[in-house]
DNA sequence: AAGACGAAAGTGGTTGA
DNA sequence: TCAACAACTTTCGTCTT
């Protein structure tokens, strides 16, 4: 099938869209030609604006230097097909020499980051990542690249853990289940290959907070912003007690959510709850117990029971 | 009938010898 | 490397609303 563009690495027809995914591949040299099809006004990767003759500080379209620049911008590309209608034959061979070149500086490292990089934003766009997590999570997996620790772990799954440890540090967490969801590698993997790569590069793991997932699931849940404040409060009190040490924080998040939830008398059910948390109804049992127990709200939660009966 | 509760057995990961 | 261990899940039966 005829894409309607011709790939802007080698030229050819054959393109091929993989609808699934999202992305267009180039069926002739492996090249994501364009990914995230979800989103709006996608550009196209436009590598003659930027490489080539006309790289000297000034970036084609003005984009930044970032990591999610596969090469950082530091690279030199040589130019393409439409270069050649203007030159005259007397610098063709100098064209071909050079790309023939071009193609065999262009290490296995440029290839893999080329396309690793492009799963990367294709996941984080899915997952509606910030730009900055996007950048965090391109410069570990750049980083684990170069260190040749993707060796014998697969391409994806680096990316993964590299975006999981990018929204750890950024405090946007994802739970291993969405990035499961989003890049189809299985959970243990993302979490074997996360504490791998930070654990080689020497990347601080600041445990995450319960409280930075309670925006998220409230909003899933549709709870009011009293509630979430609430259950805000209530984890809070929860570290005082030390019951959040060594426990899932999902889990504690979707159990101060839940009591928070029946205290607001916005009652939802422990299934709802435990659905968007990603965690069973037992565990959420299990902490809400603990919050009774330790906290005292139950007098408090009796008091907005009182309240219903009334009405 | 659906939700809440809890017991019991199973799973995967961590830890310490 | 192995066994003990804690957290969490799965499954299932019982109670409550």
């Amino acid at each position: 099938m005829y894409y309607g563009k011709n790939c802007p690495e080698c030229g050819s027809k054959n393109l091929f869209v993989n609808r699934d995914k999202g992305e267009v591949i180039c069926k002739e040299c492996g090249l994501v030609v364009e990914d995230k099809m979800v989103e709006h006004g996608q550009e196209w990767r436009d590598f003659d604006s930027d490489g080539g003759a006309s790289d000297g500080g000034s970036r084609g379209s003005g984009q930044p230097m970032t990591y999610t620049q596969y090469d950082q911008g530091l690279g030199t590309e040589v130019g393409h097909r439409a270069d050649l209608f203007q030159l005259g034959s007397k610098d063709r061979n100098k064209f071909f020499r050079l790309r023939k070149w071009q193609s065999r500086i262009s290490t296995a490292i440029e290839r893999n980051l080329k396309l690793a990089l492009a799963e990367l934003k294709r996941v984080s766009s899915y997952l509606k990542l910030p730009k900055s997590v996007e950048e965090e999570a391109a410069m570990i997996y750049t980083q684990a690249v170069q260190r040749g620790l993707v060796r014998g772990r697969s391409m994806e799954s680096v990316v993964s853990g590299a975006l999981y440890a990018g929204c750890r540090r950024h405090e946007v967490p994802r739970t291993l289940d969405e990035l499961s969801e989003a890049s189809g590698i299985e959970k243990k993997e993302i979490g074997r290959t996360y504490r791998f790569v930070t654990r080689e590069l020497g990347i601080s793991i600041l445990p995450s907070n319960p409280a930075d997932y309670i925006a998220r699931f409230a909003s899933s849940l549709k709870l009011s912003p009293d509630a979430q404040t609430k259950a805000v409060e209530i984890l809070e009190d929860a570290q005082h007690e030390e019951l959040t040490s060594g426990r899932g924080p999902t889990g504690i998040a979707a159990a101060a959510l839940y009591v928070a939830a029946l205290m607001h008398g916005e009652k939802r059910t422990q299934r709802e709850v435990a659905d968007v948390a990603g965690v069973t109804e037992v565990t959420i049992r299990n902490r809400y117990k603990e919050l009774l127990d330790r906290l005292k709200l139950e007098q408090k939660i009796k008091k907005t029971k009182k309240k219903e009966v009334k009405k």
